[in-house]
RNA sequence: GGCGCUAUCGUCUAGGGGUUAGGACGUGAGAUUCUCAAUCUUAAAACACGGGUUCGAUUCCCGUUAGCGCUACCA
């Protein structure tokens, strides 16, 4: 087949602005770019802004934060708002072909009267449509609609018992339905505003979109959009459903029951890294079938098809405790680590500015080496490194500066002491470079009879503050001689009052 | 209620008529180390249930159950 049979790919990502922007729609999107990147298609992002009601400025801001964000560009951009006189047209159009019908009766009155009101004759089918006005005869519609008499137009789906509609689905397969099981859906609404169902399937036919991927909460509605597309002598493009991401309960995420969890926001301020949230966000439904997990953003665009996508429901993993998934965290780590020091250094730097840490390039450049293989988080960086940067250490417990000799042998504020005080004299004549550090630190232990552990300990506390922290010399080396010698002496006075 | 979709370790997944059912995260143990981390080794941990088909089903078919979705003049 030459290129020519096949057409390049154009693909959509149709959010409607309602809300932030959500992790399951971000993967929406991201599955969408991947098959455009791959194939070499055109990725379209539509605002589906039909809901008058319910949309907000904010929402799109939020929308465009998070996609910029994730830094994958589109190439194309839509708002359905601005395209209300074609799915007016394309209502009337269907109407006069007599594919629809104008409904008469009162927005939100049809609820508890149809059921008992019609009984036996009408089967137990009422839902399906409004038998009175599907049957209307046009002058009378036309009567009604000339009056003034606010009306919905309804498909009129077709109810020979033998029209079975069906589609290939990309990730589901055949999937096919008797007409007879679809009821007679709304196309325009009684304020003569289109609904979803009809902007969305006007839009991709005009935008002539080749490839519908979305969430699986849409595979029953496309047999109403593939009624749509035939009302518009459109071809119906491929259709591919994506399981949907669920909260660990099983329920699908919703901000008011999970919380900021669920927006991609959250995310980015708490520190992960847009490509190693995206791969976690892949790997929920999709998988390369090899054993690989960690995978850049080009990797997953080598490989990524939507046949390798799965049927079930992902669940994101998130509890109180732990807001983020363990999985989501961990590949936020490798990332960081995988990532060149000048590139993590500028990723980290406005995290530590906002914790009041305004580093020289240099320095940033020295400290970032040794924290990146001890945050998994951005967001831990301040905390990792803040001895680095703080003129006076916080306060801490003087206890801490007491060397453990073994496992149940410790030592006493007397040794902890000496050791101090001997590091400050060594410490005073020696060049502050690892080699020297560590070769004249260790002949200073030889010298106290102590093992390099309880020999380090107490340095280390007193350098930075606390018992964990990065490697000791390399440590020292970027805090400089006065700073330690300083430090340590202000150790040595907390032990005296100890 | 009707219609539809789904079902492998706690979670994400690979696999597929005959396998020690593989990997990853997390958890436990160990190694390494100046602490922590990183790294390495290792352990525990799964085919929802019931019927078929078959010499043989976790895999194919049917049913049950469970979960989810749609069933709006929301998207």
């Amino acid at each position: 087949m030459s290129a020519h049979d096949r057409p390049s790919p154009r693909v959509r990502f149709a959010p409607s602005p309602t809300g932030f922007l959500h992790v399951g729609s971000a993967r929406t999107f991201i599955f969408n770019w991947l098959y455009a990147r791959r194939n070499h298609g055109a990725m379209i992002l539509r605002l589906d802004d039909t809901d008058v009601e319910r949309n907000t400025d904010a929402s799109v801001q939020s929308i465009f934060e998070g996609l910029r964000w994730l830094g994958l560009a589109w190439d194309e951009e839509y708002k359905q708002s601005e395209r209300l006189d074609l799915h007016r047209a394309a209502a009337q159009s269907i109407f006069e072909k007599g594919l629809a019908y104008r409904d008469f009766t009162p927005a939100h009155a049809a609820e508890g009267e149809s059921s008992s009101a019609q009984g036996a004759a009408s089967r137990e089918g009422a839902w399906l449509f409004n038998p009175g006005m599907r049957d209307l005869p046009r002058e009378e519609s036309d009567r009604r609609a000339a009056a003034g008499e606010s009306f919905a137009l309804r498909y009129r789906v077709p109810r020979h018992q033998d029209r079975i509609l069906q589609f290939n689905d990309a990730v589901y397969g055949l999937q096919s339905k008797p007409a007879d099981d679809v009821e007679d859906f709304a196309l325009l609404r009684s304020d003569g505003n289109p609904t979803y169902h009809l902007a969305s399937c006007v839009d991709d036919a005009d935008l002539r979109i080749s490839h519908i991927i979305r969430g699986q909460d849409h595979l029953t509605n496309t047999f109403k959009h593939l009624l749509i597309f035939e009302g518009l002598n459109a071809p119906a493009p491929q259709f591919a459903h994506l399981p949907l991401l669920v909260a660990p309960d099983g329920a699908k995420l919703s901000k008011r029951k999970h919380g900021p969890v669920v927006s991609v926001t959250t995310y980015r301020d708490a520190g992960f890294l847009p490509q190693a949230f995206l791969n976690f966000l892949c790997l929920l439904g999709w998988s390369p079938k090899d054993d690989r997990e960690f995978l850049t953003t080009d990797e997953i665009t080598a490989v990524f098809t939507l046949d390798n996508i799965n049927r079930s429901n992902a669940v994101i993993n998130f509890s109180e405790q732990d807001p983020f998934d363990p999985k989501a965290v961990h590949l936020n780590g490798e990332h960081i680590r995988a990532l060149p020091v000048d590139q993590l250094a500028a990723a980290i730097a406005p995290f530590l500015a906002q914790a009041g840490f305004h580093p020289t390039p240099e320095k940033l450049a020295a400290v970032t080496p040794l924290i990146r293989e001890r945050i998994k988080l951005l967001g831990e960086a301040p905390a990792a490194a803040d001895f680095f940067f703080l003129d006076e250490l916080p306060a801490y417990d003087p206890a801490e500066l007491i060397p453990q000799i073994s496992k149940k042998e410790s030592g006493d504020a007397a040794l902890a002491l000496r050791v101090l005080t001997k590091a400050r004299e060594v410490l005073a004549h020696t060049p502050f470079d690892h080699d020297s550090l560590d070769a004249a630190l260790r002949a200073a232990a030889t010298d106290l009879g102590l093992k390099p552990g309880p020999m380090f300990q107490p340095i280390r506390v007193a350098v930075c503050g606390r018992k964990n922290a990065p490697p000791l010399f390399e440590t020292m080396t970027v805090l400089g001689r006065d700073t330690c010698l300083h430090r340590i002496a202000q150790a040595e006075a907390k032990l005296t009052t100890l």
